[in-house]
RNA sequence: AGGGGUAUAGCUCAGUUGGUAGAGCACUGGUCUCCAAAACCAGGUGUCGUAGGUUCAAGUCCUGCUACCCCUG
């Protein structure tokens, strides 16, 4: 029988950490963070990364892996992580991944199959032409129009992927958990206000400059909801309160694609802090 | 107090010679198997400040009132 590992989701600023931390506590457990942001050394307080006393208290994996002027994909993780979940059960302890970042849960959870690509030199071919382009190759190749036509990266996938039709499987295996930690609307943007204006105390402002000077400002990493807003404060486009604003009007965003993510998964169990702390001992205690 | 201006979506504002209203952002829903905190798609959510008048018809013209802004005292 195989050993169970817990998923926690949730959008961000819900408490999955926070929840996560306490079961790893009560069982034995390490974090595999399913961050797409936590995964870039240097981006600590925009980012909401577990402090280091955390770290120090539960172990945690999926953080500080590349620089931010690196590439760091969806594939990566799906390997990075099935290695640490095999790892830590090899240890006895029980692996808790933890994301906000729905791909990358699902690509471990629901075991996508990331088809085979060709050449990385072509991926990078087409990475570089435009979505006018891109959309007139597949006309010009028989490829079929991803339902997104106007995205890039769904017509790159369609590019490259093209006879391997990979659709999602929808299923979990048994020994997996998955809890989704539900949130009032209200309760959650107070939440993200409360954390943004922690962040701009803790420092955002100038972790941002720092990282921007060193790797430059044009890398995916810094794309995220903050990083931009405070990109766009030190070019003078807004002053600290419309940052502020800005900063919580994209996490307000986020939240909701998050949510609007997770919805379409059937697995997930969803509950408050409580309810849900409940139903994870009882799964996990039935196997001890 | 007198003169002028403004009042339309959650916000900033468009709205022609009168024909019951539309942009951006916000917001809501959705797409998404390789940089996903990304990149996209769809949707107008309205007592046009208020009370009357003119008109077949008023956001638009006229009058009163209210609120805010500017100028003069």
């Amino acid at each position: 029988m195989k050993l169970p590992v817990l998923v926690v989701v949730g959008p961000t600023a819900s408490g999955k950490s926070g929840f996560a931390l306490q079961i790893a506590r009560k069982y034995g457990g390490e974090l595999i963070c399913a961050d797409s942001r936590t995964v870039y050394k240097g981006m600590n307080i925009g980012t909401a990364k577990p402090s280091k006393e955390e770290q120090t208290e539960v172990p945690h994996w999926g953080l500080d892996l590349v620089n931010p002027n690196q590439r760091y994909t969806a594939a990566d993780f799906q390997r990075y992580a099935c290695e640490k979940i095999q790892e830590i059960q090899e240890r006895g302890n029980l692996p808790i991944v933890v994301g906000g970042t729905g791909l990358y849960v699902d690509g471990v959870i629901l075991g996508y199959n990331f088809p085979k690509e060709p050449s990385p030199e072509e991926r990078q071919k087409l990475e570089k032409m435009s979505q006018d382009s891109l959309y007139k190759y597949c006309v010009k190749n028989n490829v079929k129009l991803p339902i997104n036509d106007k995205n890039k990266r769904h017509l790159i996938r369609q590019l490259l992927s093209r006879n391997q039709n990979s659709s999602i499987s929808w299923k979990v295996d048994a020994n997996i958990i998955v809890v989704g930690i539900t949130t009032e609307k209200e309760q959650l943007n107070t939440n993200i206000a409360t954390r943004i204006e922690q962040m701009f105390e803790n420092g955002v402002v100038e972790e941002t400059i720092l990282l921007g000077n060193k790797y430059g400002w044009n890398y995916e990493a810094m794309t995220g909801n903050i990083y931009q807003i405070v990109k766009m404060l030190y070019d003078k486009e807004l002053n600290e309160q419309e940052a502020v604003m800005g900063a919580n009007v994209r996490d307000r965003q986020l939240a909701k694609r998050q949510m609007t993510w997770f919805r379409r998964n059937p697995f997930i169990l969803w509950g408050g802090v409580s309810e849900l702390e409940l139903y994870v001992s009882k799964r996990l205690d039935q196997r001890v």
